[in-house]
DNA sequence: ATAATTAATGCAACTAAGTTGCAAGTATAG
DNA sequence: CTATACTTGCAACTTAGTTGCATTAATTAT
C-alpha cells in the first residue's frame, strides 16, 4: 500500500519527480527505465508513490496514464484540481497552476475533477 | 469518413442517440449489440458518425471511450466545452448543461477542453 | 555481523480495448 | 438489373495495464 523499502527502483523512480515539475506517461518512464526495471515495477510503485501523496495522476487525452509531482496533494486528498496541457502536435503534458472552480451540481456529489486542455504548446504554434 | 449508406446497423446506433440524451460507453454498445453487429462495426460507424457531428465522443475516468448526442456540435467543432459528470459507484455518465468556461493561457492555443467531474450519482449518494 | 522476516522485483502469461487487412456482402447510381 | 464502391464480419493483431508466483534483497531482530 505505501513505500516501505528504499529501493533503486524506487529512488530512480523518485529522483524523476524531484527533479522536475513536468508530467511523465508511465509509457514513456517504461522505455525511459527499461534497462533499469521492469515495467510491473514501475506500475508498482508509481502506485504507492501516488498513495503516498508524493505524485498524482490523470489521464492524457488518448487514455495513456500520466504522472507527475503532487503541490498540494495529501495522501487524503490525492488529486488536484488544477487542469493539465497536453498538445496534440508533440503530445507534452503540464500541468498548470491555475486553479479551476469545480461548479457545484444539485443532487450529485462532487469527488474530484478532471480538466484536460488540448491544444498546442509554445513550440508548436508557429 | 462520413456516413454514405443507411444501413440496418447505422440505423440501430443512430436510433440510440436519437431516442436519449445519455452517454453510451462503447464496451456497452459492443455488449448491447453484440446479436446484431460486430465491434469492428461499431467502431466504424461510432467514428463516422462523430465526424458527421451527431454525436461527440470523450474519455471517462477509466479510460473508456464514451459517445453522447451532440446538441452545439457541427462537423467542425467536434467538441463540446460542457462538463461530464460520472458516478464513482455505477459507472454512469452524464452530460451536464453547464458551461465551462476555459481560461486562456499566455503562448498556448487551446482547442477543446475536457472536463470530467467524478463523485457519486442521486441515487449512489445515499 | 548474521540470520530471519517480509517487502519488492522479474518474468511470463494474461485481459481487454481498440485497430487493421482482406474477402464477402449489400446499398445505391445509372 | 447490373456495376460500382461503400460497408460488414472475421480473424489476427497491437498495446496498456494486471496478476500469480518464484526469486531476490532491504530491514529487523538476535
Amino acid at each position: 500500500m505505501k513505500i516501505v523499502r528504499k529501493t533503486k527502483s524506487v529512488e530512480i523512480l523518485n529522483d524523476v519527480f524531484k527533479s522536475s515539475s513536468n508530467a511523465f506517461s508511465v509509457v514513456d518512464l517504461i522505455d525511459r527505465f527499461k534497462e533499469d526495471m521492469n515495467k510491473t515495477t514501475i506500475y508498482r510503485i508509481l502506485d504507492k508513490l501516488e498513495q503516498d501523496g508524493v505524485v498524482h495522476s490523470f489521464l492524457g487525452i488518448d487514455g495513456l496514464k500520466w504522472y507527475a509531482k503532487c503541490h498540494d496533494c495529501s495522501s487524503h486528498s490525492h488529486f488536484d484540481t488544477h487542469p493539465h496541457f497536453q498538445c496534440q502536435k508533440c503530445g507534452k503534458l503540464d500541468c498548470l497552476s491555475t486553479n479551476i472552480t469545480i461548479p457545484s451540481i444539485p443532487n450529485r456529489e462532487i469527488d474530484f475533477a478532471q480538466v484536460l486542455l488540448v491544444g498546442k504548446c509554445d513550440k508548436c504554434i508557429a
